[in-house]
DNA sequence: CGAACCCTTGAGTCTGATCAAGCATTGTGG
DNA sequence: CCACAATGCTTGATCAGACTCAAGGGTTCG
């Protein structure tokens, strides 16, 4: 301990190279109206008049691979996931970069720059991707025009607030078995919201990626990947997860203090009452 | 592996109890301005036409220990802390806690339910606290009737945002120590933002919530401390800190590969072409 | 076919979680 | 005012989960 400088770094992720530095021009496709952004976005675009719900807006397209924009770059607009799935990372002081989250339909990216003018992640398309481009401008005008534009936009964007914190909780300690099975059923409950299958997951993204996020090392993705599948909880074939048991994964997510001996388990500055069943109306956080 | 049976929960934090099931009868005082709250979320108050700045604000004072809100509840407000430390958590199935975010002057607590109707964290003081209460459909009052306000209160959400990406680099692999050196570094920063000195701090917080919040065990968090005390990077007597040798504690809180050798530095997939400095304005997070 | 990745698996080492005491502080009640 | 209990903080010893390093199959692509 003393001697901190034999310490080496563990971060979990592998070096990457410096992003394909293309400019990323994504292609222009004039599509989408404000009632489709309204819908994405989780509002009700039943209720936006119809001469509303007509305004055309801009669509990009980010083939994969490409950076849609980079970390510190000057904030021009916000966009929207469409389709496909972004990576945000952060690139750390050593060049290293750390998978900060994904984004998915209807997920709104680079509001996160609005306080301080720049981009805070860089976003790359994980696939091929269109998403909704609303330059500051034309976000503040369609605010004002459309309150249910408004609406739907402060609801996308408390929906990213939380996410960041379901992602906290994911990466918070437990076992790395724990996070991954955590992760799998993170991405089952958006293939659900988005009206697929919970049960069969395309993975987007590749291992190196997962572990970043999840901060372990991509070789132990690989073996807890191995071990949910042994246990009976998964189907892995590459980036091919079916879940098999989802009580037994939801189980495997939790604590895990499963069997044997659970002495701990009481917290240990319990008050002397008896501490009566919880006194609020229960969490329901997916 | 094959027999997770036996697995231990690791997570850090130890069990807390079920909170001081006080319903938190926090005690309403009339103060506070418009131009006050704006100025509070990062926008310019001196832009707001008089008559609106001299809107009145309920404001709302949390004794240290009680509950604000709890996960789950249906939400009926925003607040914004204007003084004191708040510490959201997540309860765990098993009950156990999960520091997600601590709160501090200016920040926006309770915005991420919106989307859910119901909050998504608990959030308790860790000192005697006043916040802003802005009940949902006052909060849209003054959006329409302030664009001041509305533009303020986006920042104030922007910022937000972008600290969950900063603790999501924080929590992010690396060692214990390296995530202790941010920490205390990103405290360092929230004192320099609201006016006081970046060196000495007083943290509002327990060991073991800096723990749960770093996803360690509280006693690694207590040996980091000493580790980085022992490299003169800190002096620390219980929850006084001092930041001594600022650079070197930025340098601890590095990749922290230091001396020695750094054979894998090197990209491993780095492109054949010398790749040039970095094509994009370069990231200047803090 | 080779190059470049991605994924998996193995072996060895080390950080950090656990369990267990010990001080230091605080505050409560006798 | 002083003991006693309750917490918070620190430190030690032990053990195991996970990181690193290394190497081998599988794919995809030029």
């Amino acid at each position: 301990m003393s001697s901190t400088v034999h310490r080496i770094d563990f971060r979990a992720p592998a070096p990457r190279p410096l992003p394909p530095s293309a400019p990323a021009a994504p292609s222009f496709e004039v599509q989408g109206t404000l009632a489709d952004i309204v819908a994405l976005m989780g509002g009700n675009a039943q209720t936006l008049p119809a001469d509303e719900a007509r305004e055309v807006l801009a669509l990009v397209r980010v083939h994969e691979g490409l950076t849609l924009f980079h970390e510190g770059s000057p904030l021009h607009s916000l966009h929207v996931v469409r389709s496909g799935t972004m990576r945000c990372v952060k690139l750390d002081d050593d060049g290293y970069e750390q998978v900060v989250a994904f984004a998915g339909r209807g997920d709104v990216l680079g509001f996160d720059g609005l306080s301080s003018g720049a981009q805070s992640v860089t976003a790359l398309a994980l696939e091929e991707c269109t998403l909704y481009a609303l330059p500051l401008q034309e976000l503040r005008r369609l605010r004002i025009r459309s309150a249910g534009f408004d609406a739907a936009f402060l609801q996308a964007v408390s929906r990213r607030l939380r996410q960041l914190f379901e992602s906290a909780e994911m990466m918070a300690a437990v076992s790395s078995e724990v996070r991954l099975a955590r992760f799998v059923l993170w991405m089952s409950s958006r293939m659900a919201a988005m009206g697929h299958s919970p049960r069969r997951l395309r993975l987007t993204m590749c291992r190196r990626d997962i572990a970043s996020f999840l901060a372990v090392a991509h070789e132990t993705v690989s073996r807890s990947f191995g071990t949910l599948a042994e246990l009976g909880c998964l189907k892995v074939v590459n980036r091919e997860i079916e879940i098999i048991d989802m009580p037994l994964l939801r189980k495997q997510a939790r604590g895990t203090r499963s069997a044997g001996r659970q002495a701990s388990t009481r917290p240990r500055d319990l008050p002397p009452d008896p501490a009566p069943a919880s006194p609020w109306p229960a969490a329901r956080i997916a």
